[in-house]
DNA sequence: TTGTAAGCGTTATCAT
DNA sequence: ATGATAACGCTTACAA
C-alpha cells in the first residue's frame, strides 16, 4: 500500500521475517546482532530501497538530523566557503545543513539562539566568528545539550569544540615579509573592536614590528570595520601622515581594496609608491589591480573539520580525535608588494 | 515532568481542561471553534510558553517545515543574496532554510534531488538558476508533490512558480547607453551556453545594436563562462581585433573584472581607451578600479518574494497572489564608461 | 463545537 | 540475540 515507493520499517520487518526492533538495530548498527540476521535484513533493505524516515527518527530520538550554521558575518565569501566546507562533510550522510543568521548586536540574540536550538532540536551547530567568540553562546549550547564547534582565530575552547586559525602568527609573517623588502614605515588598517580576529591580526602586526625593532607611532594605526569604505577612509588618514608610509597592512582584503582606491585617487602607483598586504584571500584579492598579496586561511577546510567533529560517531558520542583543530594560514605573494622607492 | 520547560500539547490540554484535538485546532487556526475555548487555550499556551514540536508535526503531517534552497551557482555573492532574501521571508515563521547544492552536470542530479525532497519531505524548494531553467526539475517537484518556485532571467513558468528578472531588456538599455555615448564598435563577452541568463543578455545586446542599425561582426563576440579568467581571455581576443572595440559589454561583473585586467595589461586606460559595462552589481563592481558601470538586478527581493510564494497560506493551499513575479533591473552608472576618443 | 481512538514511522524498555 | 509493547507529540478520521 505504499504510494510513492516509500517503504517503512514495517515492510522490511515483515519481508525479512523479523521484528521492527531488529531492523532498527540493523539501521543503527547495534553490535549485538547475529551476522546472518543482519545480512538478511540488509538484503531486504537494499531490495526495497528502504530509507528510514528522518522525521520519525527525529521524534523518537528527540534529536533532528540537522546541523545548524549560526553566523552574523558580513562577508559573503567567507560564509559561502564555510557552507561549502560543511556541506562537503555532510555529503553522503543523513545530515542536512540549516542556516541561521543572528544579530549579535541584538539584546535577544541569546534567546533567539536558544529558541532555535530547542525547537529544531538540532544535532549540532557550527558557530562562525564573531558570534563564536561569545562564551555565553557556547555555554548556552552546553546547557541545552546541543553539540557545537566554534570557528575562530585563536583557540578559545578545547579541541572538541574548536577549530582555529593562527592569525597572529600569519600576520607576523606577512609583515615580516614587508620588512624584509625594506619597508620601515608600515601602516595598519585594523579591524573592528569586538572581533577577536581583529585583535589577533593587530597583535601579529605589532609582534613583527617589535621583532624588527621598529617603532610604531600611533599615527600608523587606523581603525576600520572590515568594509571597503572603512578601508578607504582609514587609508586616507594613513596617507596624510608625513612622511607617508611606504606600505600598509590591511586586516582584511575588502578594506585592502579600499586602500587601493584611496591610493589610486591620490595618483599613487601600487606597488611602486605603496605596497599593500591584505588578509583572507577572497576572490577580490586576485581580481583587483594589481593582484593583492594577502594571507590565505583555509576556511573551507576548517568548516569541514568542524562539521566532521560535530557528526563524528553519528548518534553515539564518540569524540572526533582525528580531526585537526589548528589550521595554518599562508602568505600568498602577488603583485601589490615591492621594495620601497626611497 | 517536563525536564527542559518543553511543555507538550497534552500539558496544554490538561490545564485548559480540553482535549488535545481542541488544542490542535487552536494551533492550526481551525475556523470551527468556540471563541471562548480558543481564548482560554491561547492563554494557557502563552502561560506555558508552549511551542508545538516541529518533529511531531512533520511526522503527522508527512511534511517538514523546511524550505530548501537548491542551487549549483558558481557565484558566492549571488547565492548569499538569495539566502538573505529567503531568510528575510522566513524570519518569524515556523520555517527554516536548508541548503542543498547540486551538480547540474552530474547524471544523477535528478535522482539526488528526488531523494532529497522525498526523504526530507520538504515543504517547498526555491530553485536557483541555472538549475531552475531545467524543466524536468520542475516536473519532478510536481510529481513528488513538493511546492517549488523557480528564479530565472525569463518567465519560464506561471506566476505561482516563477520569479523572473528582465535581463534582455536591461541589457538592451545598458548597451543603448553605450551607443548614446557614441560607441559603435562594441564587443560582447557572452556567458556560458546552457545558461538562460547568458542567452537573454546576449539577445538584449543584439537587440540594442539592431535597434541602432549597427552591424555585429562575429569577431565582436567572445564566449566566457562567468569566471574572471574566462573574461580575461575573452577580452584578449576582443582587443586583438583591428580596429579595436571602444567598448565591451560583459555578461557579468566577474568577467568584467577580467576584462579590466586584460585592458590594463595592454596599457589601456579605462574608460578613456575602453568603456566597460558589467552585469550583476556584485560588490566587486564597486571595488574594482575604475568602479564598474553595471546592471543591478534585485536578487534578494526576488528570493524573498519566491519564499513568500512558497509559504503563503501556511499549510493551507492558498496561492500567493500578492507577490510580484517580474522584477526590473536597472543600470548603475559608475566610472567605467566614457565617450570614445576617436 | 468538541472529544475519542487510531495512526504517522521510528526507538526505548524490558522481557525472553 | 530477538521481540512485544509502549512511548515520542502531533493530526486525521469519525463520533458524539
Amino acid at each position: 500500500m505504499q504510494k510513492t515507493g516509500q517503504s517503512t520499517i514495517n515492510d522490511v520487518a515483515r519481508i525479512a521475517g523479523v521484528s521492527k526492533k531488529t531492523v532498527s538495530r540493523v539501521i543503527n548498527r547495534s553490535p549485538l546482532l547475529n551476522e546472518d540476521t543482519r545480512r538478511r535484513v540488509e538484503e531486504v533493505i537494499a531490495e526495497l530501497g528502504y530509507i528510514p524516515n528522518p522525521q520519525a527518527r527525529a521524534l523518537a530520538l528527540r534529536r533532528n538530523f540537522l546541523i545548524g550554521l549560526v553566523h552574523d558575518n558580513p562577508n559573503a565569501q567567507t560564509v559561502m566557503n564555510v557552507q561549502q566546507g560543511m556541506l562537503e562533510a555532510l555529503h553522503g550522510t543523513e545530515f542536512e545543513m540549516v542556516v541561521r543568521p543572528l544579530d549579535r548586536g541584538s539584546a535577544t540574540m541569546l534567546d533567539d539562539l536558544r529558541h532555535f536550538l530547542e525547537r529544531q532540536r538540532l544535532f549540532g551547530v557550527l558557530l562562525m566568528p564573531p558570534i563564536s567568540e561569545n562564551d555565553s553562546v557556547a555555554r548556552l549550547c552546553d546547557d541545552i545539550g546541543c553539540r557545537y564547534v566554534r570557528m575562530g582565530s585563536a583557540m578559545l575552547d578545547d579541541t572538541d569544540h574548536m577549530v582555529a586559525s593562527n592569525d597572529r602568527e600569519a600576520v607576523h609573517a606577512a609583515v615580516s615579509f614587508l620588512i624584509e623588502q625594506g619597508h620601515r614605515r608600515i601602516g595598519l588598517v585594523a579591524g573592528p573592536h569586538g572581533f577577536r580576529s581583529a585583535r589577533e591580526r593587530r597583535q601579529g602586526f605589532e609582534d613583527a614590528l617589535a621583532a624588527a625593532g621598529i617603532a610604531l607611532p600611533r599615527s600608523m594605526i587606523a581603525d576600520g570595520n572590515y568594509t571597503f569604505d572603512s578601508g578607504l577612509v582609514a587609508a586616507e588618514r594613513l596617507l596624510d601622515v608625513v612622511p607617508r608610509p611606504t606600505a600598509i597592512f590591511s586586516s582584511n582584503d575588502e578594506m585592502a581594496a579600499g586602500v587601493i582606491h584611496a591610493a589610486r585617487q591620490r595618483g599613487l602607483d601600487i606597488p611602486r609608491d605603496l605596497s599593500i598586504v591584505g588578509f583572507d584571500d577572497t576572490p577580490i584579492a586576485a581580481h583587483v589591480w594589481p593582484p593583492l598579496t594577502t594571507v590565505r586561511w583555509p576556511i573551507a577546510s576548517m568548516a569541514r573539520s568542524a562539521a566532521l567533529k560535530l557528526i563524528a560517531g553519528g548518534v553515539e558520542q564518540e569524540p572526533a580525535v582525528e580531526e585537526p583543530s589548528l589550521f595554518l594560514s599562508t602568505l600568498i605573494r602577488r603583485g601589490s608588494v615591492a621594495v620601497p622607492r626611497e
